[in-house]
DNA sequence: CGCTGTTTTGACGTCCATCAAACACCGTGG
DNA sequence: CCACGGTGTTTGATGGACGTCAAAACAGCG
């Protein structure tokens, strides 16, 4: 095979993992592998390719940047999630990769053409699309509270939740994913603002901190209670 | 037929336009037509069912309201559209009518099934919901603009946009289809900052006003660069 | 040890939220 | 026809929260 499919850590989570062995085989012809250093982008804003990927290892971050040239950063995708918009031709989203990261790439022609053989990709590729949009939709609501300690807060507890491998219970000790000026371009806030949120969080005793990026939940009910502020 | 596909405003821009006379006469049997007054709640939050539905005709927002009881507007649907998510179970969305509108309303499981009989209707629904996905997204880019002038002029553009009939240039006179209170929601702003920058608009000449809600750009030019600050 | 990049902390100014009141619009009923 | 409330919009005055500028603390690394 030209993916190891066989050894991919979420092939039994991606989109993918709706296939038959000889399918997805199949479908591993088509795509290539690549690996993607910190820091690395996957698709440049702009291009018109209509490329897409499943993201088997690491972390990517989905942003955008405006004409000042401020980062927003729209979207996290964690493994077993999948990037790409291969109907209309281009976007001015930008794909970078937040750790080191593994990929399965594919050109957006390949995929239809295999969703038009294994009608279940299509509705898996429905499905992982349907839960972006509601991730989109809630980091819109998030983004979108007036104090800047409950979009903090709510930051915090989101990744607490995406660290749990329990789909309800958040992590009780997890690293950041992000680095403060990335916080920030995610909430919409400054790197000081969040800095100075995150020192409130720690004095109030709802969290304790480890290092720059280690966050340690001590009071879970009160986070979430200044997340509804 | 239970649905009048025939006569269907949006017969060719619909998800189901991608089938056959025959394949849309067996899904419109199992769905049924709905009329909603404006202010009518088509789904609610936190409900478990999994329904899902095509606006035909007039306009729907998505929202949700947090722990204060802010509302906070999500997406704004128009004819064609789509709404609903069959697969996870619950949502803390609301979609509500904004105008006289009607829709064609179908259970998630009978979605799934012709999903299954028909692939074709699978790829327009994701589609759609890529489409969706990248609307929230770049509303998520709007809404995170730290000047509230910048965030007005955008969501004008837009709206501008959304009222053209022509993809690319933005209707020249149009009504905002959306209260005063309903624009802040969306922005993340109050009633009265987002009357205020409406007015600061149309004193620096970018736009004028005809009655409460009607638009006319006057100047587009100054108005995108407005959104751009 | 000195360098560089990230994070934290401080002081200050500004923009927006808040509170409050005036206004426009539109029905209803006197 | 005009007074009357009800709703949505506009405008004003004020305070607070966050952005901005600046510098210090800290960690990583040659």
């Amino acid at each position: 095979m030209s993916l190891a499919c066989a050894t991919c850590p979420v092939r039994d989570r991606a989109a993918c993992s709706v296939l038959s062995d000889e399918e997805r085989e199949d479908l591993s012809q088509r795509g290539r592998h690549r690996t993607l250093e910190p820091g690395e982008v996957l698709f440049h804003a702009g291009e018109k390719v209509t490329a897409c990927a499943t993201l088997t290892s690491g972390a990517l971050k989905v942003s955008t940047t405006d004409a000042e040239g401020r980062e927003r950063i729209l979207a996290l995708v964690h493994p077993a999630g999948f990037v790409g918009e291969f109907f209309q031709p281009f976007d001015d989203h930008e794909v970078v990769a937040l750790a080191p990261s593994e990929v399965c790439l594919f050109a957006g022609e390949d995929i239809e053409t295999a969703m038009s053989e294994h009608p279940a990709l299509g509705r898996a590729l429905l499905r992982r699309t349907q839960e972006d949009l509601h991730a989109s939709r809630t980091l819109l609501a998030l983004t979108g509270k007036p104090d800047a300690q409950a979009r903090v807060a709510g930051l915090i507890l989101g990744f607490a939740q995406a660290a749990s491998d329990s789909p309800c219970h958040p992590a009780q000790e997890f690293d950041l994913p992000l680095s403060r000026a990335e916080c920030a371009n995610m909430l919409g806030l400054t790197i000081e603002t969040v800095s100075r949120k995150i020192t409130a969080l720690e004095k109030s005793g709802a969290i304790r901190r480890h290092g720059k990026r280690g966050i340690e939940l001590v009071d879970p009910a009160r986070l979430s209670l200044m997340a509804e502020v």
